[in-house]
DNA sequence: TATTGTTATACTCTATAACTATA
DNA sequence: TATAGTTATAGAGTATAACAATA
């Protein structure tokens, strides 16, 4: 199959490419203990917010309260993280418990091992260069045209 | 919600929230047409290959034959491409009809505009290196190591 | 035998809407 | 009134398994 030079020219796309590539791996890594990204993403923040609550965590990852819902008993079935009473009686505390933390630290090793192997033909210059252009992505602000960073 | 530092030391964590940030802006040009990137994707590679069949997008999109089924049933009941007779009497030829080529000009316009905004605080010089250290992730190739890209 | 298109089915992730208890 | 958690339901997008027709 041939592929559409045109798409070439379309930074979006390279980070997409690079994304499915990076992302797959991680994906590989991440599968044996039952992890995707996105449930690693919610362990780390509920590690570096311990106590917070579902609405928070949602916001956070930007999903609603009710897909929230799912992520979290997901991980509270595995055994990962536990409920605890919260500020007031309408509200949970995250926690992770002793085997989440576990866990975490392992698929965190595991995943900066997929890292290194992914990104193993940049130098280190190469790889602060590319760090830092990818956070300048994302539209200007701060500049007096149409804001729209709603 | 804080956020853990130790995400930031990871390229693949700094790769998809580059992603997360340009495809949502993607996908918000694309929507009022009724489609994706991955649906775009698709339109594209058939453009490139007019007549090419089922199998071989499902294989281009790294998606299997069923999936691939729904797909192109979308994209026809919408008016976008068609199915022809192929080359023998269990293929399919897939072809844009020209809906489906003024959609697909109309869409890429629109991406483009999209991927101009979301890159505006890079110089062409910044894009360029951009692109081509996006283009060195992966694992290195070549090396008498152990051979894992299959 | 292997491949293409197809259908049936299911799983994951996401969303909306509505309900309840609480603030 | 507004918010947190919850439940029911639905829609994408993906997958596997099986089948018929064809190569």
């Amino acid at each position: 199959m041939k592929h559409d030079p045109e798409l070439d020219s379309i930074i979006g796309y390279q980070v997409q490419v690079a994304y499915l590539l990076m992302t797959a791996d991680a994906r590989r890594v991440l599968e044996p203990q039952g992890l995707t990204p996105a449930k690693l993403t919610a362990l780390m923040l509920i590690r570096a917010n311990p106590g917070c609550d579902q609405s928070a965590l949602a916001r956070a990852l930007s999903i609603n309260r009710s897909s929230a819902m799912k992520l979290i008993n997901g991980l509270t079935a595995r055994g990962l993280i536990e409920r605890r009473a919260g500020r007031n009686l309408r509200t949970n505390a995250l926690h992770l418990v002793p085997e989440g933390e576990e866990c975490l630290k392992a698929m965190l090793t595991e995943l900066r091992g997929s890292d290194r192997r992914m990104t193993e033909r940049l130098d280190s210059s190469e790889r602060a260069t590319l760090t830092g252009l990818l956070r300048k992505l994302g539209p200007a602000r701060g500049k007096r045209g149409q804001e729209s960073p709603a």
